[in-house]
DNA sequence: ATGGTTTGAGACATATATGTCGCAAAAGAT
DNA sequence: ATCTTTTGCGACATATATGTCTCAAACCAT
């Protein structure tokens, strides 16, 4: 097989990153592949978009279990827990890079089962960020729910500053542990 | 003059914050107006858009103007500057509630005309931004671009926060203020 | 080399949104 | 009350992306 589905999804999500929307031709052709075998691929657009998702969210979930987020969670060590989420923000830069549009495309929003998983992941998270708080690493005095949003809307900075080439990508990690938790008043 | 054009763009913008899909159809009924009156008004979908992006641009630079930002921008004492840094942010949790999906939109980027205002607009606030930081009010050693990435990213928390509701309106402005200038971290 | 499989190219049908038009009804002005 | 303007409705034409299909060529394993 010379063009695997898992390389057309890349492709796809690279095209897309540039090309928010591109057709089902275009995405054939950067995939270099004719439209016929898209369609072998996927049978239907959403049916990619679907598989687009479903590898963002495999990536950030492979993230999560790298890290052992779920026990990490259960942390109460204030050191241990700065490291895990240092490791967190630093990996989630990479998703932002590689899976930037993923993060604001609508079309993320249609797939009950992809939303089941968002929010699974979410949820995660969002337990690290609450033992974060609880250990005296996070503000308690932030809804967690704003700490997870907020920390979604920094990475949106972050595929923006690259995008735009505002940043230089060896930049990228340290601007986003940086502000996020000191912001950037002084 | 039963239904203006303003009306029909405010409606739309409504009306996109929730479905940022939308076909001329919906919209048309969203604003209580048929298609065919939609179409006088707005001879194509992009027109459409186009006006919706010019209108979320007026109303930024209606925030900058009454804020004076360009001669705030000249000022060196830190307490103003901190305090119309705090005003504009308070302002522009307006503009991310209202105008919301303009914020990530990918057809903002298609209009030349846009495009340049866009730039004009991110420019004024880059100055203040750059201003505040000589004044010791916002941490130097951050790079301008990435400061205004930065807000931008966290606009799009304050939408995602309250589309979702998991903030209050009324807590919406703190969070965004307190978290843009200490961060998360304790 | 050969047989089976996958691919590309193009034709084809379809659906859907888009944009236009004409005309009758409603609204508004004087 | 009448004249003018605007609107809604439905028909229409169009464009474009989508999804399907066929068949010959390229590919690959043996």
């Amino acid at each position: 097989m010379a063009v695997t589905a898992e390389q057309i999804v890349t492709a796809a999500i690279h095209h897309l990153n540039s090309h928010p929307t591109a057709s089902m031709a275009e995405l054939a052709e950067a995939a270099g592949v004719s439209r016929a075998t898209l369609h072998r691929h996927f049978s239907s657009r959403d049916d990619l978009l679907v598989a687009l998702g479903r590898r963002a969210l495999e990536r950030w979930e492979q993230v999560q279990d790298a890290l052992d987020l779920t026990s990490a969670a259960q942390e109460s060590d204030p050191a241990r827990l700065a490291a895990t989420l240092r490791d967190l923000l630093v990996n989630l830069v990479d998703m932002a890079d590689e899976h930037g549009f993923a993060l604001t495309d609508p079309a993320m929003e249609v797939d009950p089962d992809l939303l089941r998983k968002l929010e699974e992941l979410e949820g995660r998270e969002m337990a690290l960020f609450a033992a974060a708080q609880r250990a005296g690493v996070l503000r308690a005095e932030l809804p967690v729910r704003w700490v997870g949003n907020a920390v979604y809307g920094l990475l949106v900075a972050v595929r923006e500053s690259l995008r735009r080439g505002d940043v230089a990508r060896r930049d990228a990690t340290g601007l986003l542990v940086d502000t996020f938790l000191k912001g950037m008043g002084r």
